[in-house]
DNA sequence: CGGCTTTGACCTGCGC
DNA sequence: GCGCAGGTCAAAGCCG
């Protein structure tokens, strides 16, 4: 097991490569999915940290499409972590997702668990922080699935993850006039999964779930790679030691 | 010409 | 068992 916020990393499949320098997080919980906040500095505790995907830490690269997808507007994202236990059926009814439409400006929520803390849960930072380690912590090895989900308030659903997509269907969402498309990570031996719809309580979101994690890093990604002197082998800042084996 | 969308068919789990 | 809802397949077409 690792800490919180080295599980945060490593288990996000939310490892945008281009990622929003000061992007608002809005984390819920609903059902099985938990949610978290990724973290609030860019390469802080997130995303640099975590070994398996993310190549962040010594990526460099600019981002122009993600800028324009986000186009500054505020981010609103929720990041849902399965939890292998599955899925208690959670009524639809128990957790509207009308509830996590609320902005939410600066709620300080206490611990949200439940998704019934969902109401509750406006979610911001800190706390969000705290219910991080907990899922960290109480979801142990969520080695299986992965599941995270957030909310972007854009007008265009194809945002730029750094990702390369292929989408393999399309299918309407009962109770939302709202199609949904299907992609997978068109990385060969990849089999990341994602799911786009536009929420349908609020049409100017639109809510992406990613489901697995991926065993490659974003193409497009340029290493800055140093080349022990001794061993002869190269190793990039952040993601490997010289002293590795 | 290769990779991606498109789109209807197909499959599966679940509730009645 | 049937039908619905959600998820996936795959043939055909589109596009650079
Ligand atoms: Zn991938």
């Amino acid at each position: 097991m690792y800490m919180a916020a080295a599980a945060a990393g490593a288990s996000t499949p939310f490892n945008f490569c281009r990622h929003g320098s000061h992007a608002e997080y809005d984390a819920v919980f609903s059902g099985s999915w938990m949610a978290r906040r990724p973290s609030a500095a860019p390469h802080g505790g997130g995303a640099s940290g975590s070994g398996s995907g993310s190549g962040y830490g010594a990526a460099s690269y600019v981002a122009p499409t993600f800028g324009a997808a986000f186009r500054q507007q505020h981010l609103d994202l929720l990041d849902y972590l399965s939890d292998d236990q599955g899925v208690p059926a959670p009524p639809p009814a128990a957790v509207p997702s009308a509830s996590y439409v609320t902005p939410a400006p600066a709620m300080a929520p206490a611990e949200p668990v439940v998704p019934d803390a969902v109401a509750a849960a406006g979610g911001y930072p800190r706390s969000v922080a705290a219910a991080a380690a907990a899922v960290a912590g109480e979801g142990r090895d969520r080695t299986t699935t992965d599941k995270i989900a957030f909310r972007t308030r854009s007008d265009d659903e194809i945002l730029d993850d750094g990702y390369k997509w292929r989408k393999y269907g399309k299918k309407s969402v009962k109770n939302s006039p709202n199609p949904r498309n299907y992609y997978r990570c068109s990385t060969e031996g990849c089999n990341v999964k994602k799911r786009v719809e536009r929420d349908k309580n609020d049409p100017r979101y639109v809510v992406t779930m990613y489901e697995g994690i991926h065993n490659h890093v974003c193409p497009g990604t340029v290493y800055y790679a140093a080349q022990d002197a001794a061993s002869g082998r190269f190793f990039v800042a952040g993601i490997s030691h010289p002293d590795l084996n």
